[in-house]
RNA sequence: GGUCCCGUCGUCUAGUGGCCUAGGAUACCGGGCUCUCAUCCCGGCGACAGGGGUUCAAAUCCCCUCGGGACCA
């Protein structure tokens, strides 16, 4: 039999870490054993859902790389789910329950109150006919909740990373399987679609554990076999609490605006609870399903660590050719309009050393100043006010002007030796001079990404603002 | 409150009874390289939650405590 996952977001939010990392596990899995990944977009709570978070979850996806073979929307098999209920009605295997939010919240706080747990007190177990006709005429809408079994006062299963997960009652009662709206919960919903579907493994988080029993007495009511069934730990923030907005970045579309490649992001989530075999930390999405085994997933609960992403992302910089960190770039570059591609990729290689992500990289004033003229502001036309520096300058210029450069190191050791200066008083007002910059990339690789001309032009336009009196003191 | 899960450097982790004076990565600190910043290279700091067992031998197996988390409400 061939494995056949799913990944069920619902649309009530962006795709936050935690859930990328399960749609991760899942997919590097079905890839790695040639099975199938199922989407299965969980919208049926009408209220909470919404189109936007759809589109956006999807987006975020595919943005990841993380490919489907199969795509389902809960809220275009509504009739499906009804009719099992229907016929768990039918068989007696549930009722419907005609108590009101009100009235149920009203014996919850009894329950609790009296010292008992809060669980579903059977009220609508066994009502008659005509206890029932009462409360439709009274225009109540019955909700449909399932029979748990006497029998199921313990329930145990295997789970395929923790093992044995034993439980030894089930705390709600019997529970609702269709509220009273004719829409379906989670359970239910989740039991029919896997079914159905075909689901051979159901990996997905730990927040899950608790879900399972009542699913498997679904199951066995609807007289199924269960799929196998595994959970992964969940995400904490920095604060070791659930993940949340409180902590900054965490969605995928989040990630996504401050610069992050999606190969590191990818990357990060699969060290985020897994680890390889071997050596090594940084992986393309293929070697990571080359490289994936259950096996070797960590159940503790893990922070997600943004220094960690912030460096893995440098690694994953590092890799791309100029074109194709142009390629990537280009999103976040502004004003870059009109200049040669060829240029502005060499200048974002030369920069890209000093950034982790593509933002921090688009907005580097080393970068703005490598494809546009800078003005020297005062503070750096004080710098190279010195007669020394105009010195190495127009040397440098002079020899500038004779030819192209083959060594830039070179040229300036010959110019401070003649000056009798060290290398770095003539590099510093160089510098300057082409940048507008106390500090940046090496000068040869300035020089090679300004050219020629370019370069020649703002020496001289330094020295002519060195040259004009001091503006306003 | 009930039920369940999980505890190795700040963080991500290796470790499945002897190879562990616990290894790697990141972060941090220091040094080197260098025209500067950054990259890069080298070094340093830093953990088996606690207590009992089992065993010749425990991070590893068992029990208790503590801690963290999740779910149900």
């Amino acid at each position: 039999m061939t494995l056949r996952v799913r990944f069920a977001p619902s649309p009530t939010g962006e795709l936050h870490v935690g859930g990328a990392r399960t749609a991760l596990f899942n997919w590097l899995w079905a890839r790695k054993e040639g099975g199938d990944l199922v989407l299965r977009v969980e919208d049926t709570d009408l209220a909470r859902s919404e189109q936007r978070f759809v589109r956006g979850i999807l987006e975020a996806l595919r943005w990841l790389g993380l490919d489907w073979d199969e795509l389902y929307f809960q809220s275009e098999r509504l009739p499906v789910y009804r009719k099992y209920v229907e016929r768990l009605l039918a068989e007696g295997k549930a009722y419907p329950c005609y108590c009101t939010p009100e009235e149920l919240a009203a014996r919850r706080r009894r329950a609790l109150s009296r010292g008992e747990a809060p669980e579903y007190d059977g009220h609508c177990r066994a009502l008659g006919r005509a206890e029932q006709e009462r409360y439709l005429a009274q225009g109540r809408r019955p909700a449909v909740r399932f029979r748990v079994p006497e029998e199921a006062k313990e329930t145990s299963f295997r789970d395929f990373l923790r093992g044995e997960v034993r439980f030894r009652r089930l705390t709600t009662g019997d529970f609702v399987i269709q509220k009273a709206d004719g829409t379906p919960t989670y359970n239910l919903a989740c039991v029919v679609d896997d079914h159905e579907m075909g689901i051979t493994h159901v990996l997905r988080g730990e927040d899950h554990i608790s879900n399972t029993p009542k699913q498997i007495w679904l199951y066995r009511a609807l007289g199924w076999d269960p799929p196998q069934f595994g959970h992964l730990s969940v995400i904490l923030g920095p604060d070791r609490r659930k993940l949340s907005k409180r902590h900054g970045a965490t969605s995928v579309e989040a990630l996504r605006e401050q610069g992050f490649l999606p190969e590191a992001v990818v990357n990060h989530l699969a060290l985020l609870g897994w680890s390889p075999k071997g050596e090594g930390e940084v992986f393309t999405p293929a070697e990571l399903v080359e490289r994936f085994s259950l096996d070797r997933v960590n159940l503790a609960p893990q922070v997600f660590d943004l220094a960690k992403l912030r460096w893995l992302n440098r690694q994953h910089l590092a890799r791309l050719s100029p074109q194709e960190l142009l390629e990537r770039a280009r999103p976040f570059l502004k004003g870059v309009a009109g200049l040669p591609e060829g240029r502005v990729a060499r200048a974002l290689a030369l920069v890209r050393p000093a950034v982790s992500t593509l933002a921090e990289l688009a907005d580097h004033p080393d970068l703005s100043a490598l494809l546009r003229r800078p003005r020297l502001g005062d503070e750096v036309v004080e710098g190279l006010r010195g007669p020394r520096a105009q010195e190495a300058l127009r040397a440098v210029l002079s020899r500038l002007e004779v030819g192209w450069p083959a060594d830039l190191r070179a040229l300036v050791g010959e110019v401070a030796g003649e000056l009798g200066l060290s290398r770095r008083e003539v590099f510093h007002p160089l510098r300057l001079a082409l940048t507008g910059r106390p500090q940046g990339p090496e000068l040869a690789g300035v020089v090679a990404v300004l050219g020629w001309e370019e370069t020649r032009a703002r020496i001289r336009s330094a020295l002519k603002a060195v040259e004009e009196p001091p503006t306003g003191g």
